[in-house]
DNA sequence: CTGAAAGCGCTTACAG
DNA sequence: CTGAAAGCGCTTACAG
């Protein structure tokens, strides 16, 4: 590959010319005919700046990683793609990783910092109690953004407008007549799971609707823990005629045992969960969903880790564009109101 | 952070001994206990090289970018998993990217070669006719590896054993007494479309099975193209007792089509699917698929990026663990075997 | 066997 | 306003 000193040459100028051409440099006043020489032979010579010799000269890696709990989960895909657009319009590059890569004993997350490979790190922490010592990676002052989980604290989070989602799913399920509706919750030790529980415990107090604990469960987000949700609330009798669920992911699982229990979706419990999915169309039924916009918030954590001042710490809530109900088939009238 | 002349000030030797020691250079004839000065100082220290000084000496940036058209899809997770799992143990970085940054216009990859920022790339073709210009992109004697699309030609690949994964899929459908079977499958002008229908129809043949064309449909691998052709396949009258899709996500698509031109699955057709997900459970009716060893594609192309000789062209097929049946509800007798 | 020195390709204070 | 020079932190041929 050509380098500056190629291009320096071929333009008649000396490097540090090329460089500061090249970097925009606005203290720079150089003629008309010089820029365009240079320029020129830069093009000529598909002139592109070595990474690591920038990188080593700047301390700057233009790299981030990306640490997700899960590449399977319903969230992944939409969320990588919105920060991987927003990075790739700032000329950087994401690293992925999985977040067991920060759990004791694996040090590659201190490698990649150690090597100043990357920059910052976008971390999604695993629903329920966290194996990630947070503290040890607050290393050399690195940049760290915390996504879809904390929204207070020593790092800058970015988080979903939980309790829209959630406002938005109970008011489908009221304007359909349900006044028994439950909760399939995250975690309580995660913050997410506290924030959508406490979202929805407001929501269904503030309409005046009757709160039942056992209508309500903190399993996790998986599939398997919506599972068990679905089971525990059909042991309970009465069961409610509605059930919010937190995840899409658990959603799942609840419609897959309450088929199993015989429990006729929508027709004895109507089904809406949070975060909408492409194959939403092919569950059965077909899933009422609420559409979160995990894609800015992807961008958004990019543009949070890498803009402004690095030691200032910053919560933000993204609420645009607002939820957006999607609905499908899991969600009719309640029972008592059918014949 | 520390560097190497921190570590060689601290041990009392020279920078080029620490560098030596800690690369393990067999060369290298040092004395048991400064051997271990060094590396007790370097860990005192949490000496890590830093990445870009290393890099720019090396001219190595041991960070592969993964470049999948869509990370939406089925085989996305677990094949980003293996090639992640494989990556890490031998210290690589994986950048993401979607393949829209190589379509025309786009110059993200030319740019990540050109700062050689990645040492080689790991490139699933999408489905259907190219818009990739793979030729530009061989520059500089960058290595490449296509997967799960070529299996010929001037790149490295790595496939699936596709035809394994056809076969096990028509067996289970002849085991249960289908003689008249179809197939969704891929775009013809795809290569991984082009084998699984040769596969098909090898298999279909063999057993001594009509092959009917409009049984046949290659629309390719989406939800929607899979609608498409469920829509066709019925329109046709006489259909067949089951399908083969050979991607899940079509089938999904198939599933849902079905269902709404009043097919009953698997009472009156029965559907199998290449590619086993975690949420194959919760479709309707849980559909049977073919697991195919996706994780372990992601690691051989990870393996095969990064050893053996760079300008070697090789042509491989992961053909372990074998593709697995993974029977849930999708399949049943036929038809007219039922009373 | 070990160390001093060169050099990878940039950027940027500094001198002219 | 422009260029020469230093230096980022490594690795490795070379000299001793």
């Amino acid at each position: 590959m050509a380098k500056i000193s190629d291009v320096a040459a071929l333009a008649g100028v000396s490097a540090s010319a090329v460089s500061r051409v090249l970097s925009g440099d606005p203290s720079l006043r150089v003629s008309a005919s010089t820029r365009e020489r240079v320029i020129a032979a830069a093009k000529e010579l598909a002139y592109v700046p070595n990474h690591a010799a920038r990188s080593l000269r700047t301390s700057r890696s233009r790299t981030i990683a990306l640490v997700v709990p899960d590449v399977n989960s319903a969230v992944f895909a939409e969320l990588a793609s919105g920060a991987e657009d927003e990075a790739a319009s700032r000329g950087l590059a994401i690293v992925l990783a999985r977040a067991e890569r920060l759990t004791d004993g694996s040090d590659w997350l201190r490698r990649m910092l150690g090597e100043a490979r990357i920059d910052g790190v976008i971390l999604q922490l695993p629903d329920g109690p966290s194996t990630i010592d947070l503290e040890s990676m607050a290393v050399g002052g690195t940049r760290i953004v915390v996504i879809n989980s904390l929204d207070s604290g020593q790092f800058s989070t970015v988080v979903l407008d939980d309790a829209a989602g959630i406002r938005t799913a109970v008011e489908h399920l009221r304007a359909a007549g349900h006044t028994e509706i439950g909760l399939v919750g995250g975690h309580q030790d995660s913050a997410t799971g506290r924030r959508r529980e406490a979202s929805f415990l407001a929501v269904i107090r503030e309409a005046g609707l009757p709160v039942r604990n056992q209508w309500i469960t903190d399993f996790g987000y998986s599939g398997a823990e919506g599972r068990a949700a679905m089971e525990v609330i059909a042991a309970n009798g009465a069961i409610p005629t509605a059930l919010v669920v937190a995840n899409l992911n658990a959603a799942l699982g609840v419609l897959a045992t309450a088929s199993t229990l015989g429990l006729r979706v929508p027709t004895d419990i109507s089904i809406v969960a949070l975060h909408d999915v492409w194959y939403a169309d092919a569950t059965w039924p077909p899933i009422t969903t609420v559409r979160m916009p995990l894609s800015q918030l992807g961008a958004t954590a990019v543009a949070r880790l890498m803009d402004g001042d690095p030691t200032s710490i910053t919560h933000d809530t993204v609420s645009s564009p607002e939820p957006v109900l999607v609905v499908r088939q899991s969600t009719d009238l309640p029972r008592q109101s059918r014949k």
